[in-house]
DNA sequence: ATACATGCAAACATTTTGCTTTGGC
DNA sequence: GCCAAAGCAAAATGTTTGCATGTAT
């Protein structure tokens, strides 16, 4: 929240909502699992969620994946954090991997070389996880 | 196409021309590229297009790729290639990367650990490119 | 001859925008 | 009071399906 309000958001009940939400989070959520949780107290719009994602996501305090998805799944962006996933292909299930990320110095070689600015990367690791394989 | 033959695709021109796209192809491609590219001389229509893309995945000749477009992104999925991205936020540049991708080892690790099959990854890298920086 | 592939149109899901009203500062 | 944010509804975008017809095997 103090990030947000430094950023130029206003506080209002639906940004607290949703940042909430997102904190709470123990998982990439889409717009849908956002706009229709029990936690928007507020009962904002999907729209105005919309809307909040969209300026969060520009001030860079979330972060959008776009796993395999038809929808766009929204994580808070802590620095100094990364995460990495594994997606059941079949059900869907998504988990936090937990482990080094042994990418970070190839990107500074990426940044220097490509001349990309704000570089990030996003790794997922995709498969079909056991209970889906025993079905 | 001996490989789509194989796998108890019928062969068409639908087939052949979607087949050819994908292969002469330096970059993944969205189901509207394909459909609407001049190289589909049969013509056919979007519907069979996905379809046909959608056949293909099943069989493991194509894969899909999850880049934050709307849009989902084919390319051809040939043994032993394998490519990470480089994206561009802004105008939406697609680079192929040419890198050593030091993913191959963490991932058996995480096969092992996890128990998931026929797994694999996705790695890419967004930024802003320099154009767009100087815009 | 038969089963699979196609075309066209329509249904869906999700994202995005327009416009008026509300509320934070 | 002013401008950003919210609410509601509608447009836009991209994906997916139904069904009648055509075609590879």
């Amino acid at each position: 929240m103090l990030r947000a309000r430094e950023a130029g958001l206003r506080r209002t009940r639906a940004l607290e909502d949703v940042l909430s939400i997102l904190i709470h989070a123990c998982q990439p959520l889409t717009l849908a699992d956002i706009a229709e949780s029990d936690r928007l107290r507020s009962g904002a719009d999907k729209a105005t969620v919309y809307r909040l994602l969209m300026k969060l996501e520009e001030r860079s305090l979330i972060r959008r994946l776009g796993l395999h998805d038809r929808s766009a799944y929204y994580i808070l962006n802590l620095p100094g954090e990364h995460h990495d996933y594994l997606i059941c292909n079949d059900c869907g299930r998504i988990e936090k991997l937990d482990i080094t990320c042994p990418v970070q110095s190839l990107e500074k070689q990426i940044a220097k070389k490509s001349g990309f600015k704000k570089l990030y990367h996003e790794l997922e690791f995709f498969g079909q996880c056991p209970d889906c394989a025993d079905a």
